[in-house]
DNA sequence: ATGAAAGCGCTAACAT
DNA sequence: ATGTTAGCGCTTTCAT
């Protein structure tokens, strides 16, 4: 016999049934029109059409995602969402995927890597359509469960280790090189690199960069010189501390990674040390107020937003086409020289600090 | 007669069922433990737990959402990703929701109001269970949309016309009249007042603060030393250029948002102006490297994560009790004072200006 | 070109 | 305390 049950309350939301009567059409063809699938005479997509504008029609997404098996949205992953360079990368991104469609979860790791496995488990169960991220430590395996499940998946900055995924990165290598060759042009001989996070790619690209620099002109990389901080400022302020108590201190530093810098900064500012004349500075990553420093930075700019533009049509294109060869994009850095690196003062000033 | 289906391909997920299987209970038993009902013996929820474990099942969001016809998820409207007290605001929302067991889909407006329909539209389809959002110019029908269709909203930094939600601010009054006052302290009586964007609340309340303290102190304030910009730097980078062509000078500034700030120390540097020589600074909204600012910046502080965890905060209650009386949150500034309000320097340079 | 209806995976009402 | 099953709103297959 039947069950008898309690209807639930009606929605106050119009549905595709709705919209349906109003046009005097089946529920398919509403679909058809809404998705424009085609297929459907122009007088019927018509009065579909009005009808949804009429009632103010917005689809119920979950319904889609439960149907179709995938929701219109895509995940964000990223290490720290109060860092301005994934908040540009993200509001590049944003613009893309907007305009298909797609809505935008953002999960941020706020540098907790416990957190990372969490949010995947989530997003997972979301059924995003794609995920972009940013990887942290140790994971391949997280993110592969993901990719099992036919997600794609698009890196960012940071390129990941055992995952076969597209990647979007910038000429760390080469902008860091240019960056070293820029003070040593400028007469500096004993230079630090402070990085970011270690073991991240793109720390150990910029230091590679910085390393080949050096040696092409013929210079030690005293491996004193070489410190890494974290993605905080605290990193960049307690690398500066420790190249404070160096018995040979560099006469300049080439930061590797934006609140690093800032970090660095700080420090240099508490102890009074002048900028450029006692310490020269490049740092990677500009910012919208790098000018408006203390002093200005002289800094390696990475084209923030077009790094989440392509990464988002990465992957809209791999949702568009599954088989489609793995591709790695690579944007170009900016040198941009202001005051921090020295520029504007004469050599001797600069080495008169040896 | 029955029709005939093709089957979908079955999903790589495991489901309720598969759980339910593997623990030998049925699919309502899971349900039960894995949303934490109660009711279930403690021996299948062990049971249902290991299961769920094993398959490391994550649950089908969509499914779910159409089910109790409301996600686990929270839309977080925000009129500029990429400006740091927004970022810090989410960044500390997230953190609540995130524990709450909510993902945050966020849209951004980037500054573009025609955007903000269409986000509510998604927002409204996607069947968030509530949103946070800054007001931007022209909205309370479409927000009233989504509260028609008993969606919660908070509103942040700005208080909305014509609607009825939840607020979070903080004292802009008092915190700007204080950081006007302090420059009069410090000796002057011309003092330019450059707000962000004329029409919000913020801004407005942040106007009334300095006009109060003017008034109090006995001095005009002139109506040509009340300058508006925008969101963006650009704003405040025009406003400087047009308090540079004022007849009378001032001889300091009081900025009522970050980028303001930025904008007009910019302009301040391009023409080579000394801070707080001949232009004494302090500005709205702190940031996490306004020390390491040309030169570093007094500022008014907002407790920008802790304004985010409350509105998240504000939100679960009215989730819980969606009865509870409407609350507005008021959180205190705090001024910092460093260098750009010329307090480090002795009174009569400052006014030697004049 | 259009319509009827099944079923996506979950929850909760109802039955036991 | 536990199980059975309808149905959330959409898309899509199949039938016409």
């Amino acid at each position: 016999m039947p069950v008898i049950r309690r209807q639930a309350a009606a929605s106050s939301l119009p549905q595709v049934k709705d919209v349906a009567r109003l046009a005097r059409v089946s529920t398919a063809t509403v679909s058809r029109v809404l998705s424009g699938i085609g297929g459907v005479s122009e007088n019927l997509v018509l009065r579909v059409r009005r009808a949804a504008e009429r009632l103010n029609y917005a689809p119920n997404r979950a319904a889609r995602s439960l149907r179709v098996r995938r929701a219109q949205s895509i995940g964000i992953i990223v290490p720290d969402i109060e860092n301005p360079f994934f908040t540009s990368v993200m509001c590049g991104a944003d613009g893309v995927l907007q305009d298909a469609g797609y809505t935008m979860i953002v999960a941020n790791l706020d540098e907790n890597p416990e957190r990372e496995q969490v949010h995947l488990n989530t997003i997972r169960g979301e059924g995003v359509a794609g995920v972009i991220f940013t990887p942290t430590i140790a994971q391949a395996a997280d993110y592969r469960t993901l990719q099992d499940c036919g997600v794609p998946l698009v890196a960012v900055s940071r390129r990941p280790h055992n995952l076969n995924v597209d990647f979007v990165g910038v000429t760390n290598e080469d902008g860091s090189k240019e960056a070293v060759e820029h003070l040593i042009a400028l007469g500096h001989r004993r230079i630090a690199f402070v990085g970011g996070a270690a073991k991240v790619s793109s720390t150990q690209d910029r230091l590679a960069g910085y390393r080949r620099a050096m040696a092409e002109a013929g210079f030690d990389a005293d491996s004193d010189l070489i410190l890494f901080g974290d993605l905080r400022q605290s990193g960049g302020y307690e690398a500066m501390l420790r190249i404070l108590e160096l018995p040979q201190q560099p006469t300049a530093i080439f930061s590797g990674t934006n609140f690093t810098t800032l970090g660095l900064l700080r420090a240099i500012h508490e102890k009074g040390i002048r900028i450029p004349e006692e310490m020269a500075m490049v740092g990677f990553d500009d910012m919208p107020w790098a000018g408006s420093l203390q002093p200005p930075l002289t800094s390696v700019a990475q084209p923030t937003n077009e790094i989440g533009r392509v990464a988002a049509q990465l992957l809209l294109a791999r949702l568009r086409d599954p088989k489609r060869p793995l591709e790695e994009v690579t944007l170009p850095t900016t040198l941009i020289v202001r005051a921090s690196c020295g520029a504007t003062r004469h050599l001797d000033m600069v080495r008169s600090r040896k």
